[in-house]
This record gives C-alpha cells, structure tokens and sequence, in this order.
DNA sequence: AATATTGGATAGCTGTAGTATCCGATGTCA
DNA sequence: TGACATCGGATACTACAGCTATCCAATATT
C-alpha cells in the first residue's frame, strides 16, 4: 500500500505518519520510485504500537527506543528489556546514587533480587521517595500484601507471555509491561469504589444489579 | 516564614513558587504589608503535594482540582473524590459513549458493579481498547487473576485508609492513589524480572539471596 | 540613608508533538 | 500524449505546558 493508504488504514493522520517517519519511529517503505514507496501489514502494526505507547503517555524519544529494541534485540535479552521497560513512565533519571536504600529494603523484606542495575529498582525508590515527600511511609503490612498479591499476577503474566520467537517474546513483553499497567490501576480504582461503596455507604448502598441510577460509591 | 524562605526549604525554586501562587495551586500567605506575607508549614506541606503529585505526571491544571478539594471537601465525599481521582492520570475524556462494552465485560465477569458515570469506567475502556489496537485481548485467566489480586490490594488500601478526619481522608486517598500506582507498577516490573530470570536464565543468573523458590501465594 | 527583599505583573524561554506548506518527480486516466 | 492528482521529502510554522527572567515600586533591614 502507499503512505496515503497507510495513513487511511492505521488512523493516524498522513501528516503525522510523515513525522514518525522522519523521526525514525517508523522504518520508511520500500522505495519504488523517486515518488513511491510502498508499506505492508509490519508498518500498520508498527504504527499501531508507537499510538499505544504514545497514548499511555510515553514520549516519542523513547517509543523509539523500544521500537528500534523491538526490531533488532541484543543477546542480553532481558537486560536490555528491562532498560526498553525502563523507558516507559514513570521516567527517573537512573543517574542517581548507586544505592536505592528504600527500594533494597522493600525488596529484601520480599525476598526479591536486589540489584541496583534494574532500572525498576531506581523508579521504585523514586516512588518511595515521592510518598515519603508526601508524608507517607510504606508500611510492613501494605509491602508483605503488594508483594504477594503483585507476585501472583506477575506469574500468570509470564506464564501467558508468546515464547514463539524472540522477537514475538521482546514485543509482547513491552507491550504488556505498557498496555496492561493502566488496566491493573483502573481495576485498582473501581476495587476501591466497590469496597468503599459498602464499606463508607453513603447515601446509597449500590445495588449491585440493574438501577444504573444508583450513585455514589466512589471511593 | 517568608517566600523565600518558603521555598528554601521546600526546596522548589522561588520563580517556581511564585508560578504556583499565579496558578492558584498556592494560597497566598498571610499579607503584612504591600511587600510580606507569611507562610507556615501548611504550605510547605501543600507544596510537597503539588510537587509529588507533579513528579507523577499530573498536570498543573488536575493538580488545582485536586488541591481545591483537599481544601474544600464537599458533601458529597465520595463522589468528589472519585472526580478527584479521575483526574490523576492516564486522562481520558469523559465525554466517551454511554456505553462502555469492555469495561462492562470485565466488570461483570468479576462480579462487580458496573457504572458507566464512574470516570475509572472510562480509563479502564480506554487502557482495554488500547490493548486491543495493539492486536492484544485480555483473556479469562488474566481478568479472573488480576481481578482477585487487585481486589486484595484494594482491601488493605480501605483498611489502611486514616478516617479521623473527612480531610485527613480526601487526602489520604487522592495521595494514595497516585502515589501507590507507580510503587505497584514498579513492583510488578521487579517481579517480573525476578521470575524471568529464573525461568529464561539470562546471562547473569541472579543469585537471590533466599531464592524463595516459586511460591504460589494465590489465596 | 543605603541596600536588599518582597509581592505582583509581564514577558520570554524550552521542549514536545505535531500541522501546514511547498517542491519537483512521478503515476494515472482521458 | 497531455492534464492533473498524488507522491515522498524537506522546511517552516503552530500550540501548549511548565517554568524562568526581568522589571517595578513598596517596604524591610542594617
């Protein structure tokens, strides 16, 4: 197909897929012309990954580092994957000291790995020190229930994770890490209005079949 | 305090505080005179909050609807709050359909309520569409699995929740849901580098302290 | 009295993510 | 074959957020 029709297909208006292709964000088509090039089904997918990425928040900068990842992976797969999951937000700037005191104890309490070299590591005491700032303090009894509960749903993620291919195994790992973390903090969200509904009832106890016109259970 | 004393030892940038104060995420200190106002810790405090909430990506402009409310809880608590909540990110506009089939799908398979005027409704059809333009489907297992371990999290949220105040509890829960998000998404990234490494044994194979082999935790 | 600081206003800067316009080469259909 | 649309590619412009800098006159401070 041509760019126009690419365009077309993938919703992205042409303008913008030009952008992505000057940017590098998108491998250019096979150059049939001085003015043609045409495009398959990989650059629709493409496309398709960097507006998911890039709806969930991830600049452009760095949807092209796990595209180009995504498009030729190391041999140190998981090093480099978890440097191409780094690059989703929250983004810290891993520059910091070479020990994560908050994120070591937090892990050492779990019986996890500790190793500064994860970038995980530095976005988990950024946010433990972003709660820390806010005058919060991660207790023993919300790390223990976490990391439990955490652990178990990472299992079921590796478990379901393609092993097909690598490649397959790069994409589908990126893109769960990006796409499936929104969806865990919006089920978060709706647990806590449905817990809080019963538990706070105000005005209205939900009924939780049918009356769409009951209100109030928010959180 | 004076402002620039103020900023000192809030450690944000007096230009910044300022801005802060122009934007209204600030209330103005107490005027003595044409040139001084006086500060206390109440807005060292707010600026912590403001700054944190900004260090995870919220607006400015969410961010003062989220200070507002702090302020001024209205009476109507939880739907507020739940207003409140949906304003911390991912953004997701509203105005969507009346109907939200994904959401409504998972809701139901979880045996939760199901309310399309809940704004978590609306990001969580927005994080599953997004999904699904990247060519993934959330299957069974994993809702069924997600749903039960974000349910437990949830739980312990509630439970944590201060309630001595009407205050202390809008802020308690705003803080918590956006400080929390990036813990537990940095804790499932951990986890899964933690199971990957054993299962796929990259280069380095992690020498765990314990190696708590793989548990179960499922309840 | 000399100097520094304050609150307040206005203007400017930087980075991100696009849009818009122009171009000359080329494909398409009458 | 010629008229005209479309193409790839380059350059320029725009919009917005989030600061940052400068200026000012009133007031503290020494």
């Amino acid at each position: 197909m041509r760019i126009s029709e690419l365009a077309e297909r993938s919703g992205v208006p042409l303008p913008t897929v030009k952008y992505y292709l000057r940017e590098g964000l998108l491998i250019p088509g096979v150059a049939t012309s001085a003015t043609s090039a045409i495009y398959d089904e990989g650059h629709v997918r493409r496309l398709a990954l960097v507006r998911a990425l890039a709806a969930q928040g991830l600049p452009l900068e760095k949807i092209k580092t796990v595209v180009d990842l995504v498009d030729n992976p190391r041999d140190d797969l998981f090093v480099e994957l978890g440097h191409a999951i780094a690059a989703l937000p929250p983004y810290v700037d891993d520059s910091a000291g070479p020990d994560f005191p908050r994120a070591r104890r937090l892990l050492e309490r779990l019986g996890q790995l500790y190793d500064p070299r994860f970038a995980a590591v530095a976005q988990l005491e950024h946010a433990l020190a972003a709660l820390e700032a806010a005058g919060l303090r991660m207790g023993e009894r919300r790390i223990d229930t976490y990391g439990r509960h955490v652990r178990a749903i990472a299992e079921v993620d590796l478990e379901l994770l393609p092993t097909r291919s690598r490649e397959a195994t790069v994409e589908a790992a990126v893109l769960g890490t990006a796409l499936y973390e929104p969806v865990l903090t919006a089920m978060r969200r709706l647990a806590h209005q449905h817990l809080a509904a019963r538990r706070f009832g105000s005005d209205e106890p939900p009924t939780t079949s049918g009356d769409p016109a009951t209100h109030d259970h928010r959180e």
